[in-house]
RNA sequence: CGGGAUGUAGCGCAGUUUGGUAGCGCGCUUCGUUCGGGACGAAGAGGCCGCAGGUUCGAAUCCUGUCAUCCCGACCA
């Protein structure tokens, strides 16, 4: 083995280029691979996989909470994306429309989906009549477009794949509620599955969705400590009812607006996954979506027995609801070691003529690199505990480089200081002007993430006019 | 949309200054030997040198235009 034939296949050092880094990653873990349309990307198997294993998740936990899947169209009339002012303002500039079938020019161009809320709209104020129709709880899975100027893999496309839910509800105090829900169900993807931590918290009124009354968030910390939105929720009052009319008889008989919601979570969150966990070797994958969370690879795979007590194991373990995989090629061992930490997969499985004779095997911790050598005998539960044992030390591990990136600031030029000399998230109190927000952008090149719900009420000043201030709100650098 | 860079084999690059008909490493194919951290040998396959014009006996190389991609900003899930 030379160093030369080691650097070819190398990986960029995350401290030394972080954003190479991540764009090797995504290459070379085989998740993603560019096209010839810019923006547009192609999810390879092993990524897809990996959004599969998530929409699993979130589309059991809609079910159980009383949503059901539609499918929607792709095209929206020009017309229809402009009844409410403030979402066509938010949306139009990056639209692609479409103008022509086949070599007839359209009457009215159509838009290519940006988003969906005008498009449910339009269908419910169709069949919306009474409260008993109400509410109406819906999800789509699918690829929305974006024009957008810049593109990074699974950060920013200009198509992207996400679900999109979709409600509507006879009071505020429901739509509100059903808001709430939903985003404590993308803290749960986030934290539970893919051990992530989260802060979950209110976006400004600069931040929030076009058209939206209130947008809820969750805000992920990256490696490098800048910030991932990754995942919203909307409240959007009655406006767009209002806008598209659509209204229900009350059990009083009075036409009444109903109120909506909506909430997305799209494959950025893959991003996240590389960003928050990944390290120098490549891919670190939470073992709750990893597509492969045991690798079985044969030592010295022609003697005698090898093969056969690999087959027999991966086996085993699939029979006991593990993801298994075993590499039979005829690469050598280390490539192959070097090949399943790339592409972060969770546990290796050794077993060579050596572990036969002793009836054991050698299992290998992709986070930790750790080491053991353990009985064949009660394998499966010896496995699944270490993929336990390793989402919990990943989400700690995330959880402390949030933790110790959190910083608070009193003043416009310590929040400054702290995010030129460490990055991170500055807390400070905010009076609720736009006039700060956007100086505080300006001077420290930072915008905010949220008003988190856990608010502690705490009286002082603004940092940035001097004004009293109450709210205490997060700022950053977002990807 | 501004600033920077790059387009030559699947990938990474050399060759361009000084024009002469394309090369290296990795990968790929076949055979053999290997196998506990990216194995070794031998023999092969693979190119409209981003695209379009122009100059020239002759262009990857010079000139003009054009397209695309990547990175950094402004805008966004």
């Amino acid at each position: 083995m030379s160093t030369e034939k080691k650097a070819v296949t190398a990986i960029t050092d995350m401290d030394a280029d972080f954003t190479q880094w991540y764009t090797d990653v995504c290459i070379k873990a085989e998740l993603i691979d560019y096209t010839s349309v810019k923006g547009m990307f192609i999810y390879r198997p092993y990524g897809y996989a990996i959004w599969e294993n998530i929409q699993a998740y979130l589309d059991k936990r809609f079910k159980e909470t009383g949503h059901a899947n539609v499918a929607m169209p792709m095209l929206i009339p020009e017309s229809l994306l402009q009844k409410e002012k403030d979402h066509v303002e938010g949306f139009a500039p990056e639209c692609a429309w479409v103008t022509h079938g086949g070599s007839e020019e359209l009457e009215e161009r159509l838009c290519v989906r940006p988003t969906s809320e005008t498009v449910f709209c339009d269908h419910w104020s169709h069949i919306v009549h009474s409260w008993r129709d109400l509410p109406l709880l819906y999800n789509q899975w699918c690829s929305v477009l974006r024009w957008e100027k810049t593109s990074r893999p699974f950060l920013r496309h200009r198509e992207f794949l996400w679900q999109e839910g979709h409600t509507l509800h006879a009071t505020e105090e429901e739509a509100v509620t059903e808001t709430e829900q939903m985003l404590n169900i993308y803290a749960d993807l986030c934290e539970t599955v893919l051990a992530m931590p989260v802060v979950k918290g209110l976006k400004t009124d600069k931040e929030k969705f076009a058209g939206a009354e209130r947008t809820y968030t969750i805000e992920c910390m990256m490696h490098d400590k800048k910030a991932l939105q990754s995942g919203t929720s909307h409240f959007f009052g009655n406006g767009f009812a209002k806008a598209f009319g659509i209204a229900f008889s009350d059990k009083n008989n009075q036409l009444t607006a109903p109120f909506e919601t909506s909430w997305g979570l799209s494959t950025r969150i893959l991003g996240g996954i590389i960003m928050t966990h990944g390290d120098n070797r490549g891919l670190v994958l939470p073992p709750r979506i990893a597509p492969i969370q045991v690798v079985i690879v044969p030592v010295a795979q022609h003697k005698a027995g090898v093969l056969e007590a690999c087959h027999q194991l991966a086996g085993q373990l699939k029979a006991a609801g593990l993801r298994v995989k075993l590499d039979d090629s005829d690469q050598s061992p280390g490539w192959k070691f070097a090949e399943y930490e790339m592409k972060g997969v969770p546990l290796r499985l050794e077993l060579g003529p050596k572990d036969l004779e002793k009836n054991q095997c050698v299992l290998v911790r992709r986070d930790s690199g750790e080491k053991t050598f353990v009985s064949l005998e009660g394998i499966e539960k010896t496995a699944q505990s270490l993929l336990d044992d390793i989402h919990n030390a990943l989400f700690a591990k995330a959880q402390k480089n949030l933790e110790d990136n959190i910083y608070t600031a009193e003043s416009l030029e310590e929040a400054k200081a702290i995010q030129e000399q460490k990055g991170g998230f500055v807390k400070t109190l905010w009076c609720g002007e736009l006039e700060c927000e956007l100086k505080m952008k300006e001077e420290a090149g930072m915008t905010s993430r949220c008003l988190p719900l856990e608010q502690p009420h705490i009286l002082g000043v603004c940092p940035i006019c001097g004004k009293p201030a109450h709210k205490t709100i997060y700022w950053g650098v977002a990807y």
